[in-house]
DNA sequence: CAAATATACTACTAATTTAGTAGGAATTAA
DNA sequence: TTAATTCCTACTAAATTAGTAGTATATTTG
């Protein structure tokens, strides 16, 4: 499971991704109100965001959040990976949190692993070409679709 | 990441599923130094799995565990939930840990949702189609290719 | 029957991680 | 100068994970 952080993280960065064009940055306290995220926590998040490139900020009045970089170049996979939520199933076959497996005396041979890392692998093939503005657009559909 | 209660119950069950025709029951000690899991730990674990008829059991002297049915009905997905490894990333999305996401207003309509379930599905069907005979294959096609 | 060897079961515990909160310093616009 | 904002450090409370301890119960073998 991720964990709340990055969900948060996801939901922050896509309510920048909407209003990218604007031009104008996004109080904390706007974008936690509307995606419901508790305050001071979304600012702790936003902040290391901000340390890892993802956003740009305006200190002072009139200040507040921006996208760092255009919204088609956000992947999810980026996002999850730098807020600390792991993909893969196993520590042995994560690319970013990879921890040697104890138990195994080989882990090339390992079925299990063999396995996981087929899981791995499917579901970064959707998270590493999934972008903000891809999210946007499911969004989109979505609406359309049920509106019928 | 699956928590290694998980892991270890795997393991466990795929020594089981390699005796599997042998018919005589597999001592927690042994399975134990074999898969290098922490004795007490296995013990709970196999207690549980027997709870859920993954396993049967044998009291006494040349007691034992062994597998109660087929490894290849037995798929990693069943073990995965049973033992409270969630598959999907996000509570919102999950089968067997489903609770309702509070930010969303709707989640028919959610974006990320969209996404993350596309991610579950890819992963499940490859976990869901995976047996205990195909963990122990794959085991044998991976030494027979290093063997080279 | 007694001893040895297993599993069965209950009840803890210690460490880590998660999901935050509190409070003030620094910055900027009006 | 004041109000509004981000920046930053330092906590904290609750939940989860990964076990361990100890004893009861069952079974084989001599």
């Amino acid at each position: 499971m991720l964990p709340k952080k990055t969900k948060y993280a996801i939901k922050a960065l896509t309510a920048l991704a909407v209003v990218y064009f604007d031009k104008k940055p996004l109080r904390i306290s706007q974008i936690a109100e509307t995606e419901k995220i508790p305050r001071k926590f979304l600012e702790a998040i936003l902040l290391e965001l901000k340390n890892q490139g993802f956003v740009g900020s305006k200190m002072g009045a009139t200040g507040g959040y921006y996208l760092a970089k255009h919204p088609e170049e956000i992947m999810l996979s980026h996002i999850i990976r730098s807020t600390g939520g792991p993909i893969a199933l196993l520590p042995c076959v994560s690319l970013n949190y990879y921890e040697k497996c104890n138990e195994c005396k080989d882990e090339i041979t390992c079925g299990l692993r063999d396995v996981v890392l087929e899981v791995r692998e499917a579901s970064l093939k959707i998270l590493s070409k999934t972008s903000l503005t891809d999210v946007i657009l499911r969004e989109k559909r979505l609406l359309r679709k049920n509106m019928k």
